[in-house]
RNA sequence: GCACCCGUAGCUCAAUGGAUAGAGCAACUGACUUCUAAUCAGUAGGUUGGGCGUUCGAGUCGCUCCGGGUGUACCA
């Protein structure tokens, strides 16, 4: 890993840290807006300035004069703009650094990290805005197993949701269908994809047909056949389908906690111990609350109800016994089955109440990161506030994280070409809201087939003699990457306003662009041989001032990753990687049609273009391993 | 009502309080006998919704107004 900005920091660091009160997340460093200022830049003097009420320029004129020649790498320091503190590279010392680090790695932290993401409603198969989730789900968790954490990747399953007594009820019910039928029905994931808005439509209209699934719903809690059975089934189907997409999109699970068994082992009554224990939950004063045990939450001075006056638990209480669990507070425990086994062997296990199962070491959580849409924060604010931080007080690390994002919504213009009828109203907003219950929603497997459709027409249209195994695998690989970097450009509380055409878009900023920008690098290495890198530091005044410019600007932006990815875990801006990822990508493509690789006759410089494509390529699928986004073998 | 989010080029979006607000798409001009044109070079396109303030410096922070979205049940 290339980290002349870690250097940097220390070097500044030590300078600084006895004069003035000062920590070392507040040496920032950026690339300048124009070259002619330098190649790295800091804004500490303004930082101190402010500190001090000193001219910023001052500062900066005697960091300067204190760091001239101390810091390696360095050349020369310069103030400019009136305090900012620019540092000129000595470029030969920064290659030859980059070529003897390029294979270190961030040091393993020992904090473990949970990161929940997925948990979709186990009654369907999945559309665009799951998609989203998992996207920024898998991104975040692999971001921290780059930076050295142990990570744990949770799914959760809401078992016993009315959503899943809906489809029951359909079946059985209103379909009159039979266990048997059930059970042969091919693709129900599917099936229930496009009929769940029937029966939702069926039940909404008609009390009668409201009240039989009640009945439903509360035979399946009560383990009633064949409902609980037939319940149990559909789970497990639609569960297993959805582990199937997300493997083809590079997603995979550790483990899976389902809400049926956090009933089942009663662990609200632990968490209702703890939290009577330190008066986090009590019984309410309000008369119109009269019995019911409740959270003060304090960011809006509201009693919410965690017991009802009747004695039964709200949705909440689930939702803090399992965050209590996550974090390591609970002080009871799953246990754990196999469930699913992936090509490679890879388990996931899934959480039981059985005595008999498995003693797994899943949950506590030294952090734990919940990625839910921006809907549920109301609920999940008043977990992390009201209930994990008190409790976790002792434990100074615990620390429960909503990772929030914004919806996918589809435009109208794309709701209308789904065959679905708008009012005027309607056709004039910007968006309209994803529903799988009135089934205005894009299914994912949907979009992954259009997507590929799509991409095997390009691969044709530039490779008619390939082998249709060749087609599919690439096609696959383009189309994967493309959904990919689409779910995670955005910022995370923009809404997606989804359109077909922009996320078919191969070109621009795109997944397949920065594909393709790896697979042009890997088409000049297969020509030439797979070359090796520069061991011993090279001579780089032959590189002419536009390349050296160029050459050096995509090394510091490589130097950059680890900040990046560091500043999008800890900001939850996940986009930030997407970005830096495509702005490397552009650099790159300039080079690649100004400096020839193969043809250059002389050896050096030949050497030294090499060497930046090499570094280029480990660092990209670095990334792109981060992000999920397969390399195809050619475009 | 209260809380949170959004408003930047025709469209979709970037910009970590920092230097001349950047990309892609669409439009227009140019580059394939060349390491893959899914690319590259260029032209045009902006009162960052309005106003006031804080700051050496504001698209970014604060206040306010306008416009849009979401949440806020003894439903899950």
């Amino acid at each position: 890993m290339i980290t002349i900005q870690k250097e940097l920091r220390n070097a500044l660091y030590e300078e600084l840290k006895d004069k003035y009160e000062i920590n070392r997340e507040e040496i920032q460093f950026s690339i300048p807006p124009l070259r002619k200022f330098g190649d790295i830049s800091t804004t500490i003097p303004f930082v101190i300035a402010k500190k001090i009420g000193e001219k910023p320029f001052l500062i900066g004129k005697q960091l300067v004069e204190k760091l001239s020649g101390k810091i390696p790498m360095i050349s020369d320091i310069k103030i400019e703009g009136g305090g900012f503190l620019n540092f000129i590279l000595d470029r030969e010392k920064f290659l030859d650094h980059i070529l003897k680090k390029r294979e270190k790695r961030p040091e393993k932290t020992g904090v473990k990290v949970i990161v929940e993401h997925t948990s979709i409603n186990p009654n369907k198969s999945a559309h665009i805005g799951h998609i989203r989730n998992s996207s920024l789900g898998d991104t975040l968790a692999k971001a921290l197993v780059f930076l050295g954490f142990d990570v744990e990747v949770q799914n959760y399953l809401d078992d016993t949701g009315i959503q899943v007594a809906d489809v029951v009820w359909g079946l059985l019910e209103h379909d009159g269908k039979s266990i048997d039928e059930i059970l042969n029905m091919e693709n129900l994931p599917v099936f229930l994809w496009k009929r769940y808005p029937y029966y939702s439509s069926q039940i909404a209209g008609d009390e009668k047909k409201s009240e039989s699934r009640n009945l439903v719903h509360k035979k399946i809690e009560e383990k009633e056949d064949p409902y609980y059975s037939v319940s149990s089934y559909i789970s497990e189907v639609v569960v297993k389908d959805h582990i199937n997409l997300m493997e083809r999109l590079n997603i995979r699970y550790d483990s899976l906690v389902k809400e049926s068994d956090i009933i089942e082992l009663k662990l609200f009554d632990e968490a209702a111990k703890l939290l009577k224990d330190k008066n986090i939950m009590y019984l309410s004063e309000d008369p119109e609350k009269k019995g019911c045990w409740v959270i003060n939450y304090k960011g809006e001075n509201i009693e919410k109800i965690v017991v009802r006056s009747n004695g039964t638990a709200t949705y909440i209480a689930k939702d803090i016994a399992y965050a209590l669990w996550k974090v390591g507070l609970l002080g009871k425990d799953f246990y754990f089955t196999k469930f699913f086994e992936y090509n490679d062997g890879k388990i996931i296990h899934m959480s039981g109440f059985n005595e008999s199962d498995l003693d797994l070491n899943y949950g506590n959580g030294d952090r734990v990161f919940t990625v839910i849409d921006v809907r549920q924060s109301y609920l999940q604010k008043i977990i992390s506030e009201e209930v994990i931080k008190p409790l976790g007080e002792k434990e100074k690390e615990k620390e429960y994280i909503h990772f929030s994002y914004e919806m996918v919504a589809l435009t109208p213009g794309c709701v209308e070409a789904m065959g679905f009828e708008l009012s005027d109203e309607e056709k004039n907003k910007s968006y309209i809201e994803v529903s799988g219950r009135k089934g205005i929603a894009v299914s994912g497997e949907e979009l992954i087939d259009k997507l590929i459709e799509k991409s095997r027409g390009e691969i044709l249209k530039r490779n008619p003699d390939l082998s249709n195994d060749a087609i599919d695998s690439i096609a696959r690989d383009i189309a994967i990457g493309a959904l990919r970097y689409y779910m995670i450009k955005f910022n995370s509380n923009s809404v997606i306003s989804f359109d077909f055409d922009d996320a078919l878009s191969f070109e621009g900023d795109t997944g397949p662009y920065m594909q393709y920008t790896i697979v042009r690098i890997n088409s000049i290495f297969r020509k030439m041989g797979e070359p090796v890198i520069l061991q011993s530091s090279p001579d780089i005044s032959i590189l002419g001032p536009g390349e050296a410019e160029l050459y050096f600007d995509i090394l510091l932006q490589i130097s950059l990753i680890e900040i990046q990815l560091d500043y999008a875990v800890e900001k939850r801006e996940i986009s930030s990687i997407a970005s830096h990822s495509y702005q490397l990508c552009q650099k790159l493509n300039q080079y690649y049609h100004q400096y020839p690789v193969i043809s250059e006759k002389n050896k050096e410089l030949k050497e030294l273009r090499i060497a930046l494509l090499i570094l280029f390529r480990e660092n990209l699928s670095l990334l792109f391993g981060i992000m999920g986004i397969p390399v195809p073998e050619r475009m």
